[in-house]
RNA sequence: CGGGAUGUAGCUCAGUAUGGUGGAGCACAGCGUUCGGGACGCUGGGGCCGCUGGUUCAAGUCCAGUCAUCCCGACCA
């Protein structure tokens, strides 16, 4: 490609739409423009790092047998009905109505979809296991899009379903996709983590996330640096010893906390740390109303919570409820008396003497043990913190943040049921498919590439999708001896199937170098009028600082050397 | 949805306290000089001051509403 034939508006300053770094960037090197909040265009030199990353996907994708397929993005009211999700979906569903009322969505996902497909077309165990994927725009409300295009409403999804006659064939669908995704996310030069994931709003029973490690990402990581253990806050496991604590029963007392409802003005007013009070916190759920127990200095893991106790809807109860339930006003619940079902989690076990509401206004019970109340039981229902114990191991958690690139499913046979996606099995007999899904945020992973490599003069790209991989840069367009060395490297380049581009625009060297660094090009071949009277060119690599100077018989050579290089990390 | 901020040239921003002929830098066009890290000079084009309404002789500036964008938060007792 020729620099100057094509669109690529750069920009020196910074615009201020943008806050974060991979986000400025890309408006800055002409990757992106919005057209509205979280909806964007791709530019040339967006799209081209876009399609690698597609490229890359596809690649791994049929490797394992997977098989590209385009559905639609328009999805009709039924399909969501049948699965249950019209209702459950929320807000991040766009419903649209056509010209004859008929109500429809934007796809956020594809499931209900590719599970209608399937269940028409596939009939037999002989069929299966089938992969299906496809690369293709998403739509969803998000409640706020932010950082540019790494949370869109609009968006490019690589979403992949795999379908199997039993659980057995279903586990080696998803080791199958989850190799693919390591191999993806390697040849896409990222330092990352595959981590142990809740299943959010797909649903299913187990997950892994891939996340690039960046400190701009959204994401939390909890791992155990001694036995490998990851996975993302929501989901992971704190561990705990066992032990021996003396207790007194019955030697509780009210005092009078006049005013003091939140954990700190307590703590403060009774002169007690917050991890000798234990908060009791009051649920609505579709099971009935519950309380949940949890050290002062703790938060609840929602999450963890739903699940343990298998629960469609949760929210925090209003006053109203709590009143109620407790005899005393919110900021003063506790579990003493209670008769609703209330769950404890662990540290609870191993606390005494404790602070707890007293259930009626300004009071507080001090000196509460866990004699003195009736709990369903202890769970793991905390949020985890870096130094919390691990799970598995006993080891030491630690945290650190990242970007979701990838999130892969068991989903079992939630769909399959909902829709009825059945086969025949040996026998004869109608069996459900049990389903997997697998999804990569094609846009985000160009952004999370950027958010990892890049310094004050721009993009770092890794080699495998940066935009292009060479740039030949002639210092002087009008310097002919340049121009045409120039040429003759790139047209040599291309034809060595290296993807190269020629700055061949007539602007100052300082315009051209700092386009070049901007944009991320890895490897720079630099031809100017004063080396190469000594016959001489230069190579710098983007991510080194020094630039060398090769003969220029042997420039072809050494850039075929680096790109090598560079494919095989 | 709650809180905060911002809307003036393609971009970054000044001008708004105290109403009175809309500015700068960059970008763009032409000419000239330059040519190894975002050059310089001269000339020029470019504006519904987000939008609607109000106050006023007069509004970018004051008032009300509205829209858009960005940031933070979304119930943790």
């Amino acid at each position: 490609m020729r620099y100057s034939k094509m669109f690529i508006p750069t920009m020196k300053e910074d615009p201020k739409e943008a806050e974060v770094l991979s986000h400025r960037l890309m408006l800055r090197a002409g990757f992106t423009r919005k057209l509205a909040s979280g909806v964007y265009t791709w530019l040339p030199l967006g799209l081209k790092s876009l399609k690698k990353v597609e490229n890359i996907i596809r690649e791994e994708m049929n490797r394992k047998g997977a098989q590209e397929i385009i559905m639609p993005f328009v999805q009709p009211k039924e399909l969501w009905e049948e699965s249950g999700r019209w209702d459950k979906y929320g807000k991040e569903l766009l419903r649209i109505r056509d010209r004859n009322d008929r109500e429809l969505c934007l796809g956020p996902t594809h499931e209900e979809v590719v599970t209608d497909l399937v269940r028409r077309e596939v009939k037999s165990y002989r069929e299966l296991p089938l992969i299906l994927y496809q690369i293709q725009t998403k739509f969803r409300d998000e409640i706020r899009p932010r950082f540019g295009v790494m949370r869109s409403r609009e968006f490019s999804m690589k979403d992949a379903y795999s379908f199997d006659v039993d659980e057995a064939g279903a586990e080696k669908s998803y080791i199958d996709m989850y190799d693919a995704y390591m191999k993806i996310f390697e040849r896409c030069g990222f330092n990352f983590r595959a981590v142990e994931a809740d299943t959010g709003q797909i649903g299913g029973s187990f997950s892994h996330e891939f996340m690039v490690l960046a400190d701009t990402g959204e994401d939390i990581i909890i791992s155990c640096g001694s036995c490998g253990y990851a996975a993302n806050l929501e989901r992971a496991e704190v561990g705990f010893i066992d032990r021996d604590v003396s207790r007194t029963k019955g030697q509780f007392k009210n005092l009078e906390t006049p005013g003091q409802r939140k954990i700190e003005e307590v703590s403060r007013f009774l002169g007690v740390a917050p991890d000798k009070l234990v908060k009791t916190i009051i649920y609505n759920t579709d099971k009935g109303t519950i309380g949940v127990l949890v050290k002062g200095d703790r938060e609840i893991n929602e999450v963890k919570l739903r699940n343990m106790l298998t629960l469609d809807a949760m929210e925090l109860a209003d006053e109203e409820t709590i009143e109620k339930v407790t005899g005393g006003p919110l900021g003063f619940s506790g579990p003493m008396g209670l008769t609703i079902p209330l769950y404890a989690d662990r540290d609870v076990m191993f606390m005494e003497d404790f602070v707890v509401g007293g259930n009626a206004r300004d009071v507080h019970t001090v000196d509460v043990n866990i004699e003195d109340f009736k709990v369903e039981g202890y769970y793991d229902l905390k949020i985890a913190k870096p130094g919390d114990l691990c799970a598995r191991c006993g080891g030491t958690h630690s945290s650190t943040k990242g970007i979701e690139v990838g999130h892969i499913f068991k989903l079992g046979l939630k769909y399959s049921r909902a829709m009825n996606c059945a086969y025949l099995d040996k026998e004869g007999k109608e069996k459900l498919a049990v389903m997997g899904c697998y999804g990569i945020g094609v846009g985000r992973t160009v952004a999370a590439a950027i958010e990892q490599g890049h310094d004050e003069n721009g993009m770092i790209m890794p080699f495998a999708i940066a935009p292009f991989e060479v740039c030949v840069l002639p210092v002087n367009s009008s310097h002919a001896e340049s121009m045409e060395l120039a040429e003759v490297v790139y047209k040599e380049l291309l034809g060595k199937g290296i993807d190269a581009i020629i700055d061949d625009r007539p602007e100052r060297p300082g315009v051209k170098f700092k386009d070049c660094d901007l944009i991320g090009i890895p490897i720079r071949v630099t031809i100017g009028e004063r080396n190469l009277k000594e016959g001489l060119v230069e190579i710098k690599l983007r991510n080194e600082k020094d630039s060398q100077k090769v003969r220029k018989e042997e420039v072809i050579e050494r850039v075929l050397n680096y790109a090598d290089k560079f494919k095989r990390r």
